[in-house]
DNA sequence: CACACTGTTCGCTC
DNA sequence: CGAGCGAACAGTGT
């Protein structure tokens, strides 16, 4: 789930509930998710409020007024919640923030595959893990520029975070299916001209998801996101949905429209 | 029960 | 040496 438009959404989410108000207390639970101490993390929390929230590709800032910036990384399965602290408190749990008004932001995380740790310079942990320009926020030029020189799987290519920050397998198959190119095009038989047009496709099937909140049942009918499953009918044509793996990942595609690239 | 699902990282190959 | 590739990682749901 957690892709560039969930995260966005949850940056959206985190500005709009819990900028500006004091952080009483800290809950950690041991969990592989913390990429140092849980009681560094704690210390960097408390007593201090969250100025804003910022995002670079799957990754979401929360701003300290200290200057530090909480890391949050969502990895497939992890997500906010901003409840009444005297509810019950969601499972999976790893870290719970406590606020003075009486609410509460959790951390939710089954599966375990995000990250969670304090930084005191957001460009320079951006550096240290090599991200990529963020896919929002990046211009024609420079994309064409990134695209020109990867060789292997378009789908691969797209999905790199160290070339663009943000994709992920669910918005990248979009891409793919409303461009109507093969899953297993390789950036040797990309044409020039399409590299542009994949530009223009990513930005509005960024936007439509963000302004959709991230949430399939709310996009548009014929988007394959709304069809993920083989077997069901193609939104563009009369083809089907099929299921393949490519470069090691489950790959949904309309067997039709989608046939040998272009 | 075997496998699907999501993203990043590590170690190997070219 | 850098880019690409595939397996491994966790754990719940089907």
């Amino acid at each position: 789930m957690p892709e560039l438009p969930d995260v966005e959404y949850f940056r959206i989410y985190a500005q709009s509930t819990c900028l500006h108000q004091k952080i009483e207390t800290v809950n950690t639970e041991e969990n592989r998710v913390f990429k140092m101490p849980a009681d560094d993390i704690g210390r960097n929390l408390v007593g201090n409020s969250f100025k804003s929230a910022g995002r670079i590709g799957k990754y979401l800032f929360l701003k300290i007024n200290t200057g530090m910036s909480l890391v949050l990384h969502f990895g497939m399965t992890g997500y906010l919640k901003y409840y009444w602290g005297k509810d019950s408190e969601p499972d999976y749990s790893p870290l719970i923030i406590k606020f003075d008004n009486g609410y509460n932001l959790a951390y939710i995380n089954i599966r375990k595959l995000g990250r969670v740790l304090i930084t005191d310079d957001v460009e320079d942990f951006s550096k240290k893990k090599e991200l990529g320009p963020d896919a929002m926020s990046l211009d024609e030029d420079e994309f064409v520029k990134i695209l020109q020189k990867s060789r292997g799987y378009l789908k691969t290519t797209l999905m790199n975070q160290k070339k663009i920050a943000g994709l992920g397998n669910v918005y990248t198959d979009e891409i793919l299916y409303q461009m109507g190119l093969s899953p297993k095009m390789k950036m040797e038989d990309v044409k020039n001209g399409d590299i542009e047009e994949i530009y223009k496709k990513m930005n509005k099937v960024l936007t439509t998801a963000i302004n959709r909140r991230a949430n399939p049942e709310e996009f548009p009918e014929n988007y394959l996101i709304r069809r993920r499953s083989p077997g069901s009918e193609c939104g563009i044509c009369d083809g089907k949905i099929g299921r393949i793996t490519v470069g090691g990942r489950s790959t949904y595609f309309c067997e039709k429209h989608q046939g040998n690239g272009r």
